[in-house]
RNA sequence: GCCGAAGUGGCGGAAUUGGCAGACGCACUUGACUCAAAAUCAAGCGUAGUAGCCCUACGUGCCGGUUCGAGUCCGGCCUUCGGCACCA
């Protein structure tokens, strides 16, 4: 029986007890139902969940519900994102072992997860820091270590002195540590890396193949990869009898190079320095440049500096002797660390010749005129012109030239065409406890060895010492470093760092296809039908991080036949913040809202149905508490019109009569229709769920016009408007839906169990259109005609109204545009 | 500097293919109900002119263009937000 008010609370709690215990959301593979696959990004168990990620579930829930009214099988499954620096910090201040603290955070979000209403299939899911899944994190591991992909390697990496540990370059954002803002220094460390630089041509060139993605993220993704096309080529020194080589964009501008400048770190420094009269001056240079931060270094606004090393080069095209300098200006991990200086075609290079008194030589025209050094007061840097000044390519178009020249440095033998990408490869280790071990053993004898699978997981030990300092507080404990060789069984020592955590979220997605396997980390034939993921959901901080690094794994999940398919997620949508007063929630700014504050307020339905209704998914969404009160309100309108048709629904008429409908009939049903067709565009094809509930307000407003109406409601029609409406509202507010639907419509069957609404064009149809008489565009009256009438019909309606004659007045009708069904304009003049 | 997104009432936002700008909601105003208030139901609500309706003019960041007709298309700017940035 249905109450007569409506109380949130009571069912909210009800029907999430009901959905438990009847696994009401579990689902197994069936080869007879296509298969949807809706993932939202799984969280860090930080302890709370807060109105992000409320917004990110409530996205994915609507999703996932809708789809399986539409008959798909839904793959809808949660996790946690569970090793990471706070349970470790935890550990630190507080004395709680960071396993514990993880433990319990996780088990009061599933608390508040579960009060949302979220249809979950909890049977699935995972959670990084268990052993049944960083096991298989380790497995990766060792997969990418037997394909070359793993490799330990010395070089200036990111270190994060606050978190005490190492970091890739995508989580120093400005120079400084993306999690605790500290400014990155830089060392030379022995650090393992996943060699992400392999696929970089693949990670571009397929996100292409995402049309599903927000231009946004491929354009973020595109710039991070940096590809760029160019020239590497060589200059002698004779003095040394070496070779430099440089990178170069712009091999057109070649017969301008007036110096080579080497990156402080260069190899070659050395050799200079030998019995070089400088060479103490250079050296104290070097050592300044290096002993300079990221952002000291790499910011463009900083001083260029440099020193000459007394040492020529010959400029292979001209035979020119060039001076070489070293200067802080130049990158030593990008292109070859050395790069040849052309001050009139690069404005970098023109600042620092003006600085030290370097000769320029313009070597491109602008088209229409010549420059003359005299009066460039910058170089000339735009990508048109014709080459001058440069031997037997003088007087070719620019990119013909480029064309030519490197040509020419092929057949010389001194360079090749060459592709250079911004991106550097993955630093993946930690010097960090609360992470998976990296399955590694060092043997005296037989070097890096992997840990045998059968012997995986490498467990972390408990007796550790969380201050460890500059090493894994992994390194403290003697039982876990002290091994034996798996191979010759003599005393080693394991390796002690942790692997990055985004390294365990790389795959998530593709255990949940299969959560429960201990022989492998997923079969291929559970990922062959689930996978890939075919809408994800989640915020738009992660467009480099997350979003490339599982692109970079899938790939070599593929090749190594693990999955048959490119890109792990075909379609991404990027939720906007949740703002109050114009900026992001924080509780420095005190404009925090908590979710739990709302439920406990008004429930889990009218939280969600806000959320869903105060902006588009991707935009910002202001928190407005009268907004709130708003959803409020009509959820409780629906409740009262659902009652009040109580009588009708009671009958238990399911069907009417066309022919016998009253014309307030007539257009309730058109409303009803209209919604349906309106609602399910809404949320199929666009993911306007702002506009699918705006209509549904109106199709609500529609019912309470027609209790209004001077007519005795038909009872079908009624069934068939409140049917469609709560079906409808149901995967916004599942549990009014239920609890309408079981104590109004249909107490034996729940409203998720049903099929979606479908309208029927014949519903659609009005006998009458109201059109817009325009004269020269300007609406000049409105007119309710005949849906069928023809063109010569309305042209003569139109010149008939006395409005629009005064507009036309004394000028001459030029001619008529009809469009049926819309507007009449009459062109006079 | 390069790349991307956005600019519409007091506010959040609609207008999907070039065809009535402002749907829906919030706030506000009024009426009904009530001793009264809340809740609810009904109505109004871009700006200006008009007592008021009709009506008229203006109105989607700015300037111009295409078109019978532009929030929407084209050219040129401005502003805000986001990403990358000494990447040769």
């Amino acid at each position: 029986m249905l109450e007569e008010r409506y109380s949130p609370h009571a069912i909210e709690v009800k029907w999430q007890k009901y959905w438990e215990e009847n696994k009401s959301f579990k689902v197994e593979m069936d080869k007879d139902k296509p298969k949807s696959y809706v993932l939202e990004m799984f969280p860090y168990p930080s302890g709370n969940l807060h109105m992000g990620h409320v917004r990110n579930y409530s996205i994915g829930d609507v999703v996932a519900r809708f789809r399986t009214m539409k008959g798909f099988n839904v793959l809808h499954p949660m996790g946690w994102d569970s090793f990471g620096m706070p349970a470790e910090n935890a550990a630190i201040k507080h004395g709680i072992p960071p396993k514990k603290w993880t433990l319990e955070n996780i088990a009061n979000m599933t608390r508040q997860q579960k009060a949302l209403g979220l249809s979950y299939d909890w049977d699935r899911e995972v959670a990084t820091c268990k052993e049944d899944y960083y096991k298989w994190t380790q497995w990766f591991f060792e997969l990418f270590y037997k394909k070359g992909l793993a490799v330990k390697k010395k070089s200036a990496v990111n270190w994060c002195d606050t978190c005490n540990t190492v970091l890739a370059n995508e989580q120093v954002i400005d120079g400084k540590c993306w999690r605790c803002d500290s400014v990155v220094e830089k060392k030379d460390l022995e650090q393992w890396f996943f060699k992400i630089t392999d696929y970089a041509d693949e990670l571009l060139k397929d996100l292409d193949l995402l049309e599903g993605w927000p231009e946004r993220v491929k354009t973020m993704q595109r710039n991070w990869i940096g590809r760029s096309e160019g020239l590497e080529f060589s200059f002698e020194i004779p003095e040394l009898q070496e070779k430099v080589a440089v990178y170069t964009t712009r091999p057109d501008t070649a017969f301008g190079v007036t110096y080579v400048v080497l990156a402080a770190e260069h190899p070659l420094v050395e050799k200079i320095c030998a019995n070089n009269p400088k060479a103490v001056e250079i050296k104290a240079f070097c050592d300044k440049v290096r002993n300079q931060s990221d952002i000291e270094r790499t910011s463009s606004e900083s001083e260029k500096e440099g020193i000459f090393t007394g040492v020529y080069a010959i400029n292979p095209f001209t035979g020119r002797k060039v001076q070489i300098w070293i200067t802080n200006y130049v990158l030593y991990d990008y292109g070859t660390g050395a790069v040849m200086g052309v001050p009139t075609h690069d404005s970098r290079d023109w600042m620092f010749a003006d600085k030290y008194g370097l000769e320029k030589i313009v070597v491109i025209n602008p088209k229409d005129k010549e420059l003359k050094l005299e009066d460039m007061t910058d170089a000339y840097e735009e990508k048109e012109g014709v080459l001058v000044n440069s031997g037997k390519f003088t007087g070719m178009e620019m990119h013909e030239g480029m064309q030519a020249i490197m040509d020419e440095a092929e057949k010389m033998g001194i360079g090749s065409r060459h592709v250079n990408y911004r991106l550097r490869d993955w630093l993946i280790s930690r010097q960090r406890y609360w992470g998976a071990p990296i399955p590694i053993i060092y043997c005296p004898h037989c070097g890096e060895v992997l840990v045998p699978e059968d012997q995986l997981p490498v467990r972390l030990p408990e007796d550790v010492d969380f201050n460890a300092g500059s090493v894994s507080p992994l390194a403290t404990s003697e039982s876990f470093v002290n091994c034996t060789c798996p191979k010759c069984g003599a005393p080693a020592k394991r390796e002690t760092d942790t692997m990055d955590t985004f390294l365990c979220s790389s795959w998530y997605y593709l255990r949940y296809t299969d959560p429960k396997n201990d022989k492998a980390p997923f079969a291929k034939k559970a990922n062959q039908y689930w996978g890939p993921v075919d809408q994800y959901i989640g915020g738009i901080e992660h467009a480099i991080l997350h979003l490339l690094y599982s692109r970079f794994f899938l790939k070599v999940l593929r090749d190594a036949g693990m999955v048959d398919y490119d890109e792990p997620f075909a379609n991404l949508l990027t939720q906007g913040m949740v703002i109050k007063d114009g900026a992001k929630m924080s509780k420095s700014l005190g404009n925090v809202v908590s979710p739990e504050e709302i439920l406990e307020k008004y429930g889990a339905d009218t939280a969600r149905l806000f959320i869903m209704f105060a902006a588009p998914p991707e935009r910002e969404l202001e928190w407005s508490d009268q907004g709130v009160e708003g959803s409020f309100r009509f959820l409780n309108r629906v409740w009262r019109i659902v009652y009040n048709y109580l009588p009708q629904l009671e009958q238990k008429v399911t069907s009417y009569d066309t022919a016998g409908l009253t014309e307030a009939d007539k257009e309730l049903r058109r409303v009803v229709h209209g919604s349906i067709k309106k609602v399910t565009a809404d949320i199929d094809k666009r993911f306007n769920f702002n506009t699918a509930i705006s209509t549904m307000m109106e199709l609500v407003n529609a019912l309470y016009a027609y209790k209004e109406a001077k007519q005795e409601a038909n009872a079908g029609l009624v069934y068939e408007a409140i049917s469609a409406l709560l079906r409808m509202l149901a995967p916004f507010v599942p549990h009014i839906t239920e609890e309408l639907w079981r104590g109004a419509v249909d107490a034996d069957s729940s409203v998720h169990a049903q099929k979606w609404p479908e309208y029927s064009e014949d519903a659609l149809k009005v006998d009458n259109v109201e059109i817009v008489l325009q004269v020269n565009g300007k609406v000049r009256g409105r007119l309710t005609v005949p849906a069928a009438a023809t063109k010569e019909e309305l042209e003569k309606i139109a010149l008939a109204d006395a409005n629009v004659q005064t507009h036309i007045g004394d000028a001459k009708v030029m001619k008529i545009i009809c469009v049926p069904g819309r507007l009449v304009n009459i062109v006079a003049k």
